[in-house]
DNA sequence: GGATTGTGTATTTTT
DNA sequence: TACACAATCC
């Protein structure tokens, strides 16, 4: 690897009217510290800045000041976002603060970049550059394949585990090659090594990429061809990242190499905000920057202008049970507010009860359901909510569900373009060889399969070699030159026509379309609307690859729905956003802080969770309630929950107790002694000393299974409405449970309490 | 090739 | 418990 020789930026650059804001108009506003990082010199640089400090701000006006001010051309920019969403906003406010658009800067998420990074070299590392960007889903089936060529059967050894292993290993910046042993694992007796190896090999084969290869193999071009990656280390004589606390080691090593030269990299971050140990983060890289960089500056940020003093107090107090942190003070001249709410609650349901009447209070005051956020700790906590907005007719948006390239039907259809676009994608081809059905049953498949193992060709190749020859019954040989003719008439297609119009002729001709529009299935309606829509989609894009591409890197949903609604989503997916009021509930022992998260991580994951509290708590600007149910279902039975310990830690004096008189509540009497070592952790001890202990006596009640059955008796056949999925019929009665075929939704089970006769 | 039955797992978070 | 998947039978 080429070392570059240390040595400070060559002074040929103008010195920069650093500080002047008349000067430079775009610093004001900014405080002193703000300022500082925004025109600090050349050379590594770390921002640590506390939740709403100001941070993106920061960091884009840091870019705007450095173009400005001629310190750099857009082209020599790397500057590197954590989701493609804040990759489109930087760009946009940077466009805004520069009063132009701006073209050339290499910006967006780390895959993003390293996708183009490694379009440009493919064929350096055994690619072509039109490879295939995998999602989970064709890495599973690839991964079951390879465990299967390995004679291990896949359900001693799932192919989810062996994912796991890899990604774990990738995101470390291992290639099979240079895998520790101690980080091998004991899959399948000591085979991942081997197993590695052939599921990168089978990815070459297909010319395909795993999202960790996007880097890694970025890595490995870098270390093989020093000449190029000299290249890139003159080029960007900038680098910006952001959330650097969520970065991984192969991400580590990625930057690392490119700032070589210039040492100019900025990174941005906040270890207390560090939720992604789980995808291979790790937060020591924001704690060793000053060793990795020496002589790095560090400029902290603590001046918070988001939340009012009582929100910021207790976080910080929160925070502060954290051991491994650099540690900051946050500070706020916002007025105290009111004291952070902690409702108890009866179960799940009551939970959502609540909200919703918080949520409509609100309403009734005259705010703005825009305003409000429900953050949970895992998806399946939404649904709760879900039913209770419906029920209220309360507009919600979703925030990261299901997505809509992961429909069955919107996969169909893309495979059948990655096939046009890529014709050794064979898992793509696979899946849809026979969608809609030609005859290409299983048996036919495994000949092709053979025939590409032995042959060393792909699907689409092997399928020619079999038409050369007379092994195949003369209807099915017939069936696949037809094939085989489509794709290579659909392939010369893209060389003229806009890619919406070749997706049109591909899904028309291969009698997908029809396919259903033949079916009666009640939902095949709907799946015709989702194709439409991805047609739609593809107005936007100039080519076909770089659909592909969009689909492979951007996985987040289309845009969010416009107009007054409140958000749901997971904490996860809060990160970096921020909301007037904000709702935390599901506080409870094993639910948050997740129990799986601490039977596989201990201590750190338990630190790990309390961020991620703390990132819930510091999205609310002016009002914070945090809930806990005392009961819950888990796997449909009844179980009594404890409060989380989170609760506890909360400095009594920044919160303030909702009991619901209505409710009894017998598991609360003595829930902290149980935590805590005996309750005598400080926030109990403080609660206690204010007299907020929840101390209730009470019995356990019989608790109800069952909702109130709906006024309306619905019949089979009836034509009924629902308040989110529109007009619908019914196709069968279960209980008080009703299966619908809804006109626009497609076929749903719902309660029967959610709709009306029409 | 499709329907039916049985089995095992699931609820963490996402680029 | 409920769903997805695979094996089995028709």
């Amino acid at each position: 690897m080429t070392s570059q020789p240390d040595m400070m930026m060559p002074a040929d650059l103008p010195a920069p009217a650093e500080a002047a804001s008349s000067e430079a108009p775009w610093l004001a506003g900014l405080n002193p510290e703000q300022q500082a990082a925004v025109v600090a010199p050349d050379g590594p640089l770390l921002v640590l800045a506390g939740a709403g400090t100001g941070k993106t701000r920061v960091l884009t006006t840091r870019l705007a000041h450095l173009l400005l001010s001629g310190r750099a051309r857009p082209w020599q920019v790397l500057a590197v976002t954590f989701t493609n969403k804040a990759a489109r906003e930087m760009i946009g406010r940077v466009s805004d603060l520069l009063g132009r658009s701006v073209e050339g800067l290499w910006l967006g998420t780390f895959h993003a970049l390293g996708a183009r990074l490694l379009r440009r070299h493919a064929e350096l590392v055994g690619l072509k550059a039109n490879f295939t960007i995998l999602d989970t889903d064709d890495q599973l089936r690839l991964i079951k394949q390879v465990i299967e060529a390995a004679d291990l059967d896949p359900r001693s050894w799932t192919p989810r585990a062996l994912l796991a292993i890899i990604e774990r290993l990738k995101d470390r910046g291992h290639t099979p090659g240079n895998a520790p042993e101690s980080e091998l694992g004991d899959f399948a007796f000591g085979r991942s090594r081997e197993l590695y190896a052939a599921y990168q090999e089978r990815l070459l084969t297909l010319n395909a990429c795993d999202f960790g290869d996007l880097l890694l193999h970025g890595l490995t071009l870098f270390g093989a061809q020093p000449d190029i990656l000299a290249d890139y280390q003159r080029r960007f004589r900038v680098l910006l990242v952001d959330e650097y606390q969520d970065t991984n080691v192969a991400q580590y090593l990625w930057l690392r190499l490119l700032a070589q030269a210039h040492k100019n990299l900025t990174c941005v971050g906040d270890d207390d905000q560090s939720i992604y140990s789980w995808r291979g983060a790790e937060v020591g890289n924001i704690l060793r920057f000053e060793q990795d960089f020496p002589g790095a500056r560090v400029v902290r940020l603590e001046r918070n202008y988001r939340s009012t003093g009582h929100i910021l107090g207790a976080a910080s107090g929160l925070i502060a049970h954290n051991r491994s942190r650099l540690g900051k003070t946050l500070w706020t001249e916002d007025e105290q507010g009111e004291r952070v709410r902690i409702a108890s609650l009866w179960d799940d349901e009551e939970e959502a009860r609540f909200v919703g009447e918080e949520i409509e209070a609100h309403q009734r005051r005259g705010g703005n359901l825009n305003d409000i956020a429900v953050l949970v700790r895992a998806g399946f906590q939404t649904r709760a909510f879900e039913e209770r907005f419906i029920n209220l007719g309360l507009p919600y948006r979703v925030i990261g569900g299901p997505r809509f390239y992961e429909r069955a039907e919107i996969r169909d259809a893309i495979a059948y373009l990655r096939v046009v676009h890529q014709p050794e994608d064979d898992l793509a081809f696979e899946r849809i060889a026979n969608v809609p059905k030609r005859g290409l049953g299983d048996a036919t498949l495994q000949l092709l399969r053979r025939t590409g193992r032995d042959t060393g060709q792909s699907l689409v190749a092997a399928c020619r070699t079999l038409c050369a020859t007379d092994e195949l019954r003369p209807k099915l040989r017939t069936t696949l030159i037809q094939l085989l003719q489509d794709f290579e008439r659909w392939r010369e297609l893209t060389t003229r026509v806009p890619p919406r119009e070749v997706a049109e002729t591909v899904l028309e001709e291969s009698g997908y379309v029809r396919m259903w529009q033949e079916d009666r299935a009640p939902d095949a309606p709907g799946r015709l609307e989702n194709l439409k829509e991805l047609v739609h989609a593809l107005e936007e894009f100039e080519s076909l690859g770089g659909f592909l591409e969009h689909v492979g890197l951007v996985m987040d949903n289309a845009a969010d729905p416009a107009g007054d609604m409140a958000t749901l989503m997971t904490l996860h997916g809060a990160k970096g956003l921020e909301f007037d009021t904000v709702f935390l509930p599901g506080w409870e022992e094993g639910v948050f802080p997740n129990q799986r998260a601490l039977d596989e991580g201990g201590a750190k994951a338990l630190e790990e969770e309390r961020r991620l509290a703390y990132v819930g708590m510091t999205r609310a600007r002016r009002q914070l309630t945090v809930c806990y149910a005392a009961n819950r279902r888990v796997y449909n039975q009844w179980a009594a929950s404890l409060p989380a310990r989170f609760i506890a830690e909360l400095p009594g004096g920044h919160t303030e107790f909702l009991m619901r008189q209505s409710v009894p509540e017998p598991q609360i009497s003595g829930w902290f002694d149980d935590l805590k070592a005996g309750g005598r952790g400080p926030g109990f001890q403080r609660m206690r000393a204010a007299g907020k202990a929840p101390l209730i006596e009470g019995q356990a009640r019989v608790l109800r299974s069952e909702l109130p059955r709906s006024a309306h008796r619905l019949e089979v056949g009836q034509r009924i409405f629902h308040e989110k999925f529109g007009y619908g019929r019914v196709l069968a009665v279960e209980g008080n449970k009703l299966e619908i075929a809804f006109d626009k939704a497609g076929t749903k089970k719902v309660i029967d309490s959610f709709v009306a006769p029409a």
